[in-house]
Formats: C-alpha cells, sequence, structure tokens
DNA sequence: AAACTTATGTTAAATGCTTTACAAAAGGTT
DNA sequence: AACCTTTTGTAAAGCATTTAACATAAGTTT
C-alpha cells in the first residue's frame, strides 16, 4: 500500500513521542517542500501539535512537534482475574479516566458485560463521539481474534465462544480490538521501558502463570493467539501433579498461586487467596519460603527452555509472587543462567518489571494507539 | 525506503514465481500504464521473461511473466557435519552445478576454505563473474550475523571465531551470507513447500538436535543467532546425564544420534556412527527400537514444550535419526498431543519433511535469492 | 461472422513529489 | 555589530505516476 505523504508523516510519529521537521524528513524520507506543507496543514487540522523548543545547535533552535494528545481517545476494559479496569486515554497514553472494581469475570457474561459497557459509557461522558478512536479490551485468556472471542479460557468460566468483541462493537459504533491480557502488559513494558530490545519475554506469576512474546520487535500471537503459553509446559520433576488445565505436571500446577495455595491448605496453613499467600511470605514462615523457592526454581526451567528456543536479549518477571520475596527473581536468575546455553545467556538480562499495576491499561492504550491511529489510515 | 517502480515490480515476484501484468499492478498498486511501461522495460534488460500464456478465461489469454532464471546465480557453499557441498543456483532456485565431498569441517578452517573456495570457483567457471550475486554458506554451529562468524561451535573444532564471512567476500567480491545449516533448512521447508503458513518449527533429529523456527513467516534467529536451540532443553527426568554443550540432562544427551551411540556402545554394540545406529534399526533389534522410541519421547517433550510457546500450525521433523523407524515420528506426535495444550494442539501437524537432501542448498538459495536479488536494490 | 470478454498498449492531461535556488528566521561567536 | 550556523519557508522547473479515454490484440460465445 502506498501511503499519502500526510499518512507518512504522521506514521513516524509512531514509536518517536516528539520529532522537529528535519526529523520527519529523515525518518519519512520526503523532501523539505514536502514536510514543511504536509505538517502545517497538520497543524491546521490539529493532529499535530507544536512541542518544545530544543536547545540550538548553534543555529536556530529545532521545533519539535508531537501528536496532539486530544486528536483522539481509546476506550479500555480490562479484565483481570480480580478486577474490572474501565480507562479512558488519550493518544499519548495519557489515562484520562479511569474506574476499577473487584471481580466482575466470575458473574459471567450476560452481568459483566452491560456493565463493562456501561462505566465505559460513563468514562467516555466528556469525549467527543468522533474522537473515540476505538476500544481495546483486556481479558485474561486465551484469544482468537478472528471471532472476536476468548476460548478454552481456564479461568472465565462461561464466557466460552461469546463474542466480546461484538457486544461493544454494536454498542459504541467503533473498532474494538480483544487481547490478552498478559500480551497487554509485554507491549506496555516494551513500548514503554525498552523500546530499543528486539526481542523480549514477559511473565507474569499470580494465581496462573503467562507470559508474553515480544519478537522481533513485535507481539508474537502464535497461530490461535495462545503462544506465551509458558504455564503449562511440563516439567517430569514433578510427575503426576494434576493441573487446572487437564494435563499434570504444568509448571502452573507447582509454581502458580492457586497451586501454592492448595499445597499450604494441605499443610494446615490458612491461605485462601494470593493476598494471603504474601502476607504469609513477609512473615518469613520458612516452610512458605521453601515453596515459594522451589517454585521458583521450576519457573526458572521453563524460562530456560523459552531462552534457549528465543534467545531474547531480555526477560521481565512481574506478578504477585514473583514480588512476593526478592528470592523469587534471584533463584529464577540462577537457575536460568545455570541451564541456558552460553551463547543464550550471554548478553540476557532477567530483570523486575519497571511498570506500575496499570501496566495492563497502558498497554491497552499503546495497542489501541497503533492500530485505531497508526495504522488505520483515515486520517489523511 | 521509497522503491522505484521498477524495484516494485520485481520485488513483485519475491513470493510468486509468474505473475501477469494484471497480477502485478494488484500486487504492486501501480496503475497499468506504469506496469505496462516497466515490464517492457524488463523484458528488454531481460531481468524478466515471459512464461506461459494462461488459459483463457473468456477473453485474450494473460501472458505470465517470470524472472529470468539466468539473471543471476547464487555460490553456496554448505557444510554439514559429515560433509561439504558446493552448488551453485540460478535465481529460480535450481541447481546448476554440485559437488559434495565428505568432511572438509573436521580439517579446520585453514584446510577447509581455500579448497571450499577452490571448488566454488570451478564450480562458477561457466558463471559470468557479473552474474555471480552474492554467496552464502550453511554451517553446522551458530552464526553470529554482525561479524560473519561461528561462536561456540558444538561441532566446528577450530572454527569458533573465524570471519568465514570475509574469506568469501575478499576471495569473489560479492555479498557473502552465512547462515546456520537448519535455518537453511527451515526457509527451505516454508518457501517450497509451506509458503502459506506463518508460523513453522523444523526439528532436525541427527547426529545433533537442532531447530529453525519461521515465525510471522519469516526466519527468526533471535538475539545472538541462537534461536531454536530446542537440543538443549533440559529435562529433569533424565537427571545427571552429561551433555557435551558442558551442560547436564540436555534433550540431546539422550535423544541426539551422538549420545545413542554413546549408549549403545556401553551395551555392547559395535556402532560407530549414524549409519550404523540406522542400520541397527532396520535389523529391528529390540533394545535398539527400546532406545529409539524413548528417544522421540524426550524430543517429543521438548517439541510439546516449544508448541506450547510459540503455537505453530507446523511441525517438520527430519533427520537420519527421525528418518530410522516409522515409530519416531509416531512417538513424537503422540507424545506433543498428549502434553501440548489442546489450543495449541487444536490446528497442530506433524509431519516430516518433503522434500530431499538437498534441502539445505535449496534454502541457501532461497536465502540468497532474497537477500541478493529481490531485497538489494541495485537492480533498477 | 458478429458480438462479447479479457488482457494489454498508448496518449494526453492532471497530480504529487523532488530538486534547485533563493530567502528568512532565530540562534550563537567573535 | 558583523558574521557564522542551523532550521525552516517558498517559488519554479522537472520528473514520475496516475487517471481517463481511446485503441488493439486475442480469445470465447452465439
Amino acid at each position: 500500500m502506498v501511503l499519502s505523504s500526510s499518512a507518512r508523516v504522521i506514521s513516524a510519529f509512531n514509536g518517536h513521542p516528539t520529532l522537529t521537521r528535519q526529523e520527519i524528513q529523515d525518518v519519512t524520507g520526503l523532501s523539505r517542500v514536502t514536510v514543511s506543507q504536509v505538517v502545517q496543514e497538520l497543524l491546521d487540522e490539529k493532529i499535530l501539535i507544536e512541542a518544545d523548543l530544543l536547545p540550538s545547535n548553534g543555529g536556530r533552535k529545532a521545533n519539535a512537534l508531537a501528536v496532539n494528545p486530544k486528536h483522539g481517545f481509546v476506550g479500555i476494559c480490562y479484565f483481570s482475574a480480580t478486577a474490572l479496569t474501565v480507562a479512558v486515554t488519550d493518544l499519548a497514553g495519557e489515562i484520562k479516566e479511569k474506574r476499577r472494581d473487584m471481580n466482575l469475570i466470575e458473574e459471567g457474561p450476560k452481568k459483566a458485560l452491560p456493565k463493562a459497557t456501561e462505566w465505559l459509557q460513563e468514562a467516555l461522558k466528556g469525549i467527543p463521539k468522533s474522537k473515540l478512536l476505538g476500544i481495546v479490551i483486556g481479558v485474561p485468556g486465551p484469544v482468537e481474534h478472528k471471532t472476536g472471542s476468548v476460548i478454552n479460557p481456564p479461568i472465565m468460566r462461561g464466557w466460552d465462544g461469546v463474542n466480546i468483541q461484538e457486544h461493544f462493537k454494536n454498542t459504541f459504533k467503533v473498532p474494538v480490538f480483544l487481547e490478552n491480557d498478559v500480551n497487554l502488559m509485554v507491549i506496555a513494558e516494551h513500548r514503554l521501558v525498552y523500546p530499543e530490545i528486539e526481542n523480549l519475554i514477559f511473565v507474569k506469576m499470580s494465581t496462573g502463570i503467562g507470559s508474553g512474546l515480544i519478537i522481533d520487535g513485535r507481539l508474537y500471537r502464535g497461530s490461535q493467539g495462545s503462544a506465551g503459553d509458558i504455564g503449562h509446559v511440563q516439567l517430569d520433576a514433578l510427575k503426576g501433579l494434576p493441573c487446572r488445565c487437564g494435563h499434570h505436571d504444568c509448571v502452573e500446577s507447582f509454581s502458580s498461586g492457586w497451586a501454592l495455595i492448595e499445597k499450604l491448605k494441605g499443610l494446615g496453613y490458612d491461605v485462601k487467596t494470593v493476598s494471603d499467600l504474601v502476607t504469609l511470605t513477609r512473615t518469613g514462615d520458612v516452610e512458605v519460603t521453601r515453596l515459594l523457592n522451589e517454585a521458583a526454581g521450576y519457573i526458572g526451567h521453563a524460562v530456560a527452555d523459552a531462552v534457549n528456543l528465543l534467545n531474547p536479549t531480555k526477560v521481565v518477571i512481574q506478578g504477585r509472587i514473583a514480588e512476593a520475596s526478592d528470592r523469587v527473581l534471584a533463584t529464577i536468575k540462577e537457575v536460568v543462567y545455570q541451564r541456558a546455553s552460553a551463547l543464550a545467556s550471554k548478553n540476557l538480562e532477567i530483570v523486575p518489571s519497571k511498570l506500575d499495576e496499570d501496566r495492563g491499561v497502558n498497554g491497552a492504550a499503546q495497542l489501541g494507539i497503533e492500530e485505531f491511529f497508526f495504522s488505520n489510515r483515515s486520517n489523511a
């Protein structure tokens, strides 16, 4: 597809928060005459705005330009395992509205979807209809993009096959994108923290265990959207442990929040939630610490396998289990550096997430901006 | 980068062996006037040729065009673990010259490189210098692309850090591309057999075990070029088996040709090479069959993990160990379908390679054509 | 044979972009 | 103040490509 000049200029800002007119020439390959003219048009249309005057390089200061954050907005419904977050962000990815409530997912789609749309409508009150570019929905399960539904979700009982995308599309009459929650997290971590890293694995250890993959700079979803399913790598060392996925010996059947809780219950501990587990860990209980370390070791095995196979330069470890104790990350590092091949671990860094709890919403915003604004060349 | 019209027309043929003028319009987006004019130029320059007249659709027959196979040639040196194959292919990927000799790699780069260049020079005798587009070198070890050398190769003693690319570049004064052997195989299998498949894993079980990954339609090399290292996934079930990579419990330390040979030697069998092993298998020896099945099972574990992580639609199993008995592929299938998640295995097919022993050379030809002809826009 | 269909060629006018050349704006240096 | 540098604007000429319109080639259908 051949893009118009104005579309090319706009696209140049994808990945570059600000650009001077000269930098736009370099990125787009357009001539100064064209850039000058197109930028003026885009300023008139308020698609671009003038940002800072940059420090002089011995001559006239360059004038940094940016996409006008208020030129469009993205609606977000982020269903995590334990909460629904509804948000609205602008084109700079800044969260303008946010509302968070507990556990709508368990009530099933019949109750949760109307509630979610209602909240989103409220959150969008201040936004002109024409400026709503689209909606991103995050869900804690495998997503089938061609239908816009979740398939075989382990923790979304009653949601299997429900056309979530259609529901929002019918209500809001804008493009809707459904995406897995961990995929949104890895997008956030990549775009906002490590944009220059080509290959990155994001591992989330919470109630369940999942991962998201950035490969050659782009989110990799796999053929059925189930790529990154690191939680169900099977370890023979576990010998016979049943997993909630129906198999046995999955990493998740030992190292996940739910598995640890089951195990501790069996040992007579009073733990019901991951929060209980984290609290217990903070007390320094010897048995809990031992179990947590063992769990980290097994995750380490799975991560080492993934590192051998994918040879990334960065692995980000996140989640309430990972953050329960510093030992978790340390143990994972030990195991990976011991097990992964010398070549694959040479330039590898294993780090905690640098983002806060809004990372899912941030990732949804990024995805929405890229999908609805930068890819959809109706802005011209 | 903005390509010239003629470059765009040429690029259209990448992935399409033949195109009519109308199809070129569709693929490039260029107008009929431009296509008509550019095609005429390219025919005059003998870069394109007229291929068949297609069957009529109720009117004038369309005239299929193709890249002139004789417009350029690719030189190939393919070092496998056991042999060197020197070849020359044309732009259609057809092998015009081929010479194969045993085991130069073990003699080290000082002897092997001059020999390889000498043979390649002989193979290129009939080709005008200006038509040699470039040279592709295949090697059985991890490749560092930015230097053009192998790093930490387990089976290329004395080659570590030797700048192979530079050697050929100095001799032939053309672009040279160094690539891992299994990566070349997966390119061949993808481009020639399954071009429409987006995500594919190629597993080679021979003396060693390796794999190549096609992700979103393109070869994935990883950050250090070591992606696909499935042979050194570690299985705890193996408990303490040392591997030649320095670690222990790698799949390769049990399921590879060398590991099986070691094991059989320990049991008193007279096996020295993988060929001996294959011969022995054909006799139907119970112990050997049992060991081979066990080996297949372990490979199956590693493949299942890779399937969970990458969610491909096709896994190709190849190599002399894989082909030693039908049971090997059958066992791998059983294990993968049992262990991989329901979603990831839903549309998954596990198949043997459809190509013959020239697959490495074929892949090198494909890579060379794409790198030197379709990407290098000096043809304009 | 006449009529229709599909594939391709060609001409002329219009469009969009680049190149070239000249200018101006806005800073720093001496 | 005089002179340099960097950044941006703009007008004129040229080039490549598209659009539109007409034409031709080569087949099928009736």
